[in-house]
DNA sequence: CCCCCTATTTGCGCCGGCGCAAAGACACGA
DNA sequence: TCGTGTCTTTGCGCCGGCGCAAATAGGGGG
C-alpha cells in the first residue's frame, strides 16, 4: 500500500471537507480502512444491504443502474475525493446503484457504526452530506430534462462535456479524457447505442472537433463542442 | 382562510416530521406563514434567487424543469404534507426548478432565516431532510433509467402508476387520479408527446385498463396495468 | 342554455435512430 | 512476432414514435 496520495487535491476536489479544519481531517481518515481494488471489481451493487461508504482516493468508479433486459445506465463517474453510498449506510437502507472500479483504484472505506460516530463527533459531516446529495440531485434532474427534450447528437455532446470538465486533462493534442471510455460506454450515459455514438464520433472527428480511438476520446475543440451542446 | 386542515393526515404523508413529539409541531408551524395560491400560479421558478420553502397543506404542486425550447420535462407533483425548496433556501442557491400550483391549494411558507433557527433548535430537521432529498434521487435516477431503457408505452405506464399510487383516490370505478391530468401534462412527466399519450390511453381504454375523459384519469384495472409496467 | 376556448382523438406520412452483420483495427499475451 | 479476443466502424433496412392537420368533444362563463 503506497502512500504518495495527494490529499490537497483530494481536499479540493470534494465537498466533503468544507468547513473542517485541516487537522481534524487525519482523525477522520484514521477511522477509515484503505483498500485496493483492481480494475474491473464490483465495489456494491444494487439491492445489496449497504454496510460501507467510500471516499475514492485512487482511479475511478463507474457508479451505474442496471435493468432488467441487461443493459445499464451510467448514473455518475466517482474521481478521486468523491464519497459515495455515504447515505445509504447511514440509512441502513440497501444500495440503489452498483459502483465498479474502472482501473486500478483505492478507496477509503468505512462502515455504518464508524459514520454514525464520526457524525456525531463532527455534525457538519451532515451537513456537508446534504450538499452533496443535492448537487447530484440536480445534476441528474437536467440530466433528465435534456433525455427528455434534445436529440441523440446534442445529448452525446453535452455528455463528452461533462465527462471532459470531471475527468479531462490537457495534453498537447486537446483535453483527453483520462480513463478508459469505451463507445458502449458512452452511450450507456447517454442513453443510447454503441453504433450511434461511434457514428457520431467519426463525423465529430471529420469536423476536427474530437480525435478518438479504441477506449480513448480527446477533445481538441471543446468550443465548437460546447456551441453545438447548446444550440442543438 | 380557514382552519380545518387535517394535521393528522399531513404527518402521515410526510417524512418531514419522524422523530418529533407531536407538541413541537405546533411550534414549528408557528413559525410558518400560511398562504392561499390559485389555481396556475408560480410559486417560485427555476433560476430564481431562493428565499423560501414550502410545505403543501392543501392542493397540489407541480414541479417542473424548462428547456429553452418551451419543453418542460415534470419533475415531480407535491402533495399535502410534502415539502419542497427547502434545501436550495438553506443553501442560498438559486431553485433548481420551477413549481406551480394545479388547482386551489395553500401551503406554509418558512424563509431562509426562519429555517436556520428552526434547524439549530431541532437538529433532527437536518436528517430528515437528508432523508427527503434521498428519496427523491433515487426516484428520479430510477426514472432516469427507464427513460433510457424502457419503450414508451411502458413508460407511461409506470408514469401513470407512479402518479397514481401519491395521488389516486379509491372509487366505485377504480382508482381515479386526483387532480386534473391532461394528456400533456402525462407526456411532460413521462418523457414523450400528448398524441402519444392520446393512443395509448384509447388503446388501454380499449383493454378495460383505464377510463379517461379531459383532464381525469381512472385506473380500472391496476393489475394489469402493473403487469405490463413490468414484463413490458 | 349557448358559445367559445381548450383538450382530445385519429389518419397520415416521415425520419431519427436502432440493431444486425461483416469487416477492420488495435492491444495484449505467449 | 503472431494469434486471439475485444472494440470499432459502417452499410443497410426497418419501425416506433413524432407531429401536422382537421374533426370532435367538453365545460366553464356569461
Amino acid at each position: 500500500m503506497n502512500n504518495q496520495i495527494d490529499f490537497s487535491d483530494i481536499f479540493s476536489r470534494s465537498g466533503w471537507f468544507v468547513g473542517f479544519e485541516e487537522d481534524k481531517l487525519p482523525d477522520i481518515f484514521s477511522f477509515g480502512h484503505r483498500r485496493v481494488y483492481e480494475s474491473g471489481v464490483t465495489l456494491f451493487r444494487e439491492g445489496d444491504h449497504a454496510t460501507k461508504s467510500y471516499m475514492v482516493l485512487k482511479g475511478r468508479l463507474k457508479v451505474s443502474k442496471l435493468h432488467e433486459d441487461g443493459r445499464e445506465a451510467i448514473v455518475r463517474y466517482i474521481n478521486p475525493g468523491e464519497m459515495t453510498a455515504a447515505v445509504s449506510v447511514l440509512k441502513g437502507k440497501d444500495y440503489p446503484v452498483t459502483a465498479q472500479a474502472i482501473g486500478p483504484s483505492e478507496a477509503l472505506e468505512w462502515d455504518r457504526e464508524t459514520m454514525l460516530n464520526l457524525m456525531n463527533t463532527y455534525p457538519r459531516i451532515a451537513i456537508n452530506l446534504l450538499g452533496i446529495v443535492v448537487e447530484r440531485l440536480d445534476d441528474i434532474q437536467t440530466r433528465y430534462l435534456e433525455l427528455q427534450t434534445e436529440r441523440v447528437e446534442q445529448r452525446i455532446a453535452r455528455s463528452l462535456l461533462r465527462i471532459m470538465r470531471q475527468s479531462g486533462r490537457k495534453t498537447s493534442e486537446g483535453i483527453l479524457i483520462d480513463f478508459r471510455l469505451s463507445r458502449q460506454d458512452l452511450a450507456d450515459y447517454t442513453g443510447t447505442t454503441l453504433y450511434t455514438v461511434s457514428r457520431t464520433l467519426s463525423r465529430w472527428e471529420q469536423k476536427g472537433w474530437t480525435v478518438s480511438s479504441r477506449e480513448r476520446i480527446v477533445v481538441t475543440n471543446p468550443h465548437a463542442l460546447v456551441s453545438f451542446a447548446e444550440t442543438g
